[in-house]
RNA sequence: GGAGGGAUGGCAGAGCGGACGAAUGCACGGCUCUUGAAAAGCCGCGAGGUGCAAGCCUCCGGGGGUUCGAAUCCCCCUCCCUCCGCCA
């Protein structure tokens, strides 16, 4: 959330600056008004407690000094006050929970550098790879769900059949290409990240850490009778390992990647994108994540953009970087780019990656810390990224790769964790 | 699932109705000493809120309760440890 500080002091600034993404200043006039009766709500009721402090300890010297009368008279007015105390102290507890609620639903504030724009067709294109466009063949314009029904690696029938719609069920060497890719990136990650293999599924708290929660309960799935939530992203549950602690600023920055399911509920999407791998419930992905200085953040987020780059170069996708505007960042970045890969038998720019840097924005909602070399406290910035969703990845190879007899040749990285058996054969 | 033991500052660990926001050690910051460093010594040092400030308030796993007053007593919950049961 955005410190609530900032608001105080200079609520024209905040309401310019998230009105670049959508929200009405009247929200800001709301927050200051509540903010303004929390203060006053709490001040009432500590001046309350610390009268009965005052009167509970002149009980316990009265009484030390044999005097019970007047140790009586004093524990009654106590008591009065202790009644007094109740009832302000509901009301301050509700007049910050107003507020606390109030900034759960406001987003982060944009950076500088996020480009004006109101929503994804503003988005600003900054490169593309290769440099100059790839020509596709006849036999590359097959949509991947021909392609795997074809050869026998998605049986999105079987998948509905066990989990409804838009769960796919990958087989033979459709399976056997999502473990590869999968282990390609952990492998090219290590270096840097440390590899974490996180529970998928997570408490409330570690739901809002994130920003996921309150806001966009409807597109997480989420179990009621033990009250967890299936991850959208390793994100979540990345961000959540160090919620409430202080790091030293010696470690930072600290990088982790993790490979995970991840669990979508599409809700605001229903209808849209239903055939194949382009929108599904469920999705592997690998993910980039650091904790870092303020300083770190914005040479750490080109460093993972890099990535991911990096990894689809390697995988031969024909791909763009796009930075969005101001009006499609997500709720908690500052700060994103978008890789979007050619896929072309579905003739499609897919999203395969979003790499973000959510500065202190989740670190304050999870309270996560870290003491400066001069001794204070401050907030870490957070980062992620994919590299990459297989799903769509996987969509792209199969079509990229499909020759004119029907087989597929998949890029040479991969052989390494395919028993060197790069090309899946015709049927 | 059953039985017992725990949860206190960055870490370890005392405290078990009032003088406790909390001993002590480590870590950390400053200073002295030193050519420099180490060692030693001295001083400082939990966090959050609010206030111009002095100050005031909150926080000893979480939530309720008892009391004039709770880290301390009672109840519920969560997590950790030990033992038993079950289990991939």
């Amino acid at each position: 959330m955005i410190d609530i500080r900032l608001v105080r002091e200079d609520p024209g600034n905040i309401k310019a600056a998230l009105a670049r993404r959508g929200v009405d200043p009247s929200e800001i006039d709301d927050l200051v008004a509540l903010d303004a009766a929390s203060r006053a709500a709490v001040g009432a009721r500590d001046e309350v407690r610390a009268e009965i402090k005052v009167l509970s300890k002149q009980v316990g010297e009265a009484r030390r000094d044999g005097d019970s009368a007047t140790a009586e008279t004093l524990a009654e007015q106590s008591r009065a006050a202790g009644e007094r105390e109740r009832e302000l102290n509901t009301e301050a507890e509700a007049a910050q929970e107003a507020v606390r609620q109030k900034l759960l639903y406001l987003p982060n504030l944009p950076a500088e550098e996020t480009p004006d724009g109101a929503g994804p067709d503003e988005n600003v294109e900054l490169r593309s790879w290769p440099e100059t466009a790839p020509t596709y063949a006849d036999h590359q314009r097959v949509p991947h769900w021909d392609i795997g029904v074809e050869l026998g690696l998605l049986d999105m029938e079987r998948g509905a059949k066990l989990s409804g719609s838009m769960f796919p069920l990958y087989r033979g060497y459709g399976a056997r290409l999502l473990r590869a890719l999968t282990s390609f990136a952990l492998d090219s990650h290590a270096e840097e990240f440390e590899e974490v293999r996180p529970p998928t599924m997570v408490l409330t708290d570690t739901m809002i850490s994130t920003g996921h929660l309150p806001k966009f309960s409807d597109e997480a799935y989420h179990l009621e009778r033990d009250d967890l939530w299936a991850i959208p992203t390793a994100e979540v549950p990345l961000t959540s390992m160090w919620r409430g602690d202080i790091l030293d600023e010696a470690d930072l920055p600290l990088r982790l990647t993790a490979a995970t399911a991840c669990f979508r509920r599409e809700a605001g999407a229903a209808g849209r994108d239903t055939r194949g791998l382009l929108r599904v419930h469920e999705f592997d992905k690998v993910e980039l994540f650091a904790y870092c200085t303020p300083d770190q953040a914005r040479d750490l987020l080109e460093t993972m953009v890099a990535r991911g780059e990096r990894m689809l170069q390697d995988l031969g996708l024909q791909y763009r970087v796009l930075e969005l505007c101001a009006g499609d960042t997500g709720n908690s970045a500052a700060h994103t780019y978008d890789l979007e890969v050619y896929s072309p038998g579905v003739d499609m720019w897919l999203e395969v990656s979003s790499v973000s840097w959510c500065s202190d924005y989740q670190a304050r909602r999870a309270n996560i810390r870290y003491r400066q070399a001069d001794g204070n406290l401050a907030f870490v910035h957070t980062l992620n990224g994919s590299a990459l969703a297989w799903a769509r990845i996987w969509a792209a190879l199969v079509e990229t790769g499909r020759q004119a007899d029907g087989s597929i040749v998949l890029p040479e990285v991969l052989a390494p964790y395919l028993r060197g058996e790069r090309v899946i054969p015709a049927a």
